[in-house]
DNA sequence: ATATATGCAAAACTTTTGCATACAA
DNA sequence: TTGTATGCAAAAGTTTTGCATATAT
């Protein structure tokens, strides 16, 4: 997927670099909650961090990691399904790419954008824009229905 | 909008028949409910709708109706910036349409939908979805920028 | 009569914050 | 040594629920 980094090491100095040029450190939470975000793709709730992470971080740290790997523009909130924010790598990091969204257990999974498509749809979007007020930065597109595991 | 009702009549009977079809019936909470989402387009706060309403219904019933609406299919909740749920009348009632968010206020405004456009990626939503065991049903599109409010 | 709807108060949940302590540049 | 990061406990904010009462079919 376009921007995607080959390797964990790469990933990480590019986060390494954001956070730096953000006044902020590179600490062991932040590498983990980075290193846990980049093992699937597919943004994650809190719950299943603090789960993949074994409990090894508070879950107040955990939000205050979050928040400031967010505010470096490393890590992507989005989607709260049910007032749960999911988060995720972002886009500078992994690529531009959609979500096809489970409407029964809110299951989400990355699916790489279409090339044409998405230049076809940000033409649109800026006219459509401009003619609201808006300035259009980018766009993004949940394909919902139901995912195998919800049968029915 | 295609699908969209011209009087607020057609969309009240359209809206009991639903509820009908549920089982629920149409009181007057739900119907000032609809009527409230009715009045403009876009989707709106539980915030923003006893504040419409002014106050005339408590909140633990907003949250029902809502609930019994959406259940019924005549309401869609969605977008929980920064853990606030909105709600806007569904697809089936006022059309398909995309929205634009304000990431800065979090602000959203309904766009029509483009029919080319959307024809092509709901083509491509299904072979995604084929490829990723989730059956595609629909899809929804956010612009996201900011908007003439939220100055840079 | 019987099921559905409402209102109040209390609870549940996710997320944020205050403050004292620990750590890193 | 100065700013940044952490952890605990407590708070905040939104949304849900229990239960008794009222309403509609």
């Amino acid at each position: 997927m376009g921007g995607g980094y080959a390797t964990t090491e790469e990933l990480v100095d590019a986060v390494a670099r954001r956070l730096a040029a953000a006044g902020r450190r590179l600490t062991e939470h932040r590498r983990r909650v980075v290193g846990a975000l980049a093992e699937t793709p597919g943004p994650r709730t809190v719950a299943e961090l603090t789960d993949a992470l074994g409990d090894a971080i508070p879950l107040s740290s955990l939000y205050r990691a979050l928040a400031v790997l967010v505010e470096a523009g490393v890590v992507e909130r989005l989607h709260e399904h049910d007032g749960v924010a999911r988060y995720e790598l972002s886009e500078v990091l992994v690529g531009h790419h959609h979500h096809l969204v489970c409407r029964r257990c809110g299951r989400v999974v990355d699916v790489a954008a279409g090339g044409d498509l998405d230049a076809a749809i940000d033409r649109l979007a800026r006219r459509l824009g401009r003619r609201r007020g808006f300035r259009v930065r980018g766009h993004h597109i949940d394909f919902v229905g139901e995912c195998e595991r919800c049968p029915r």
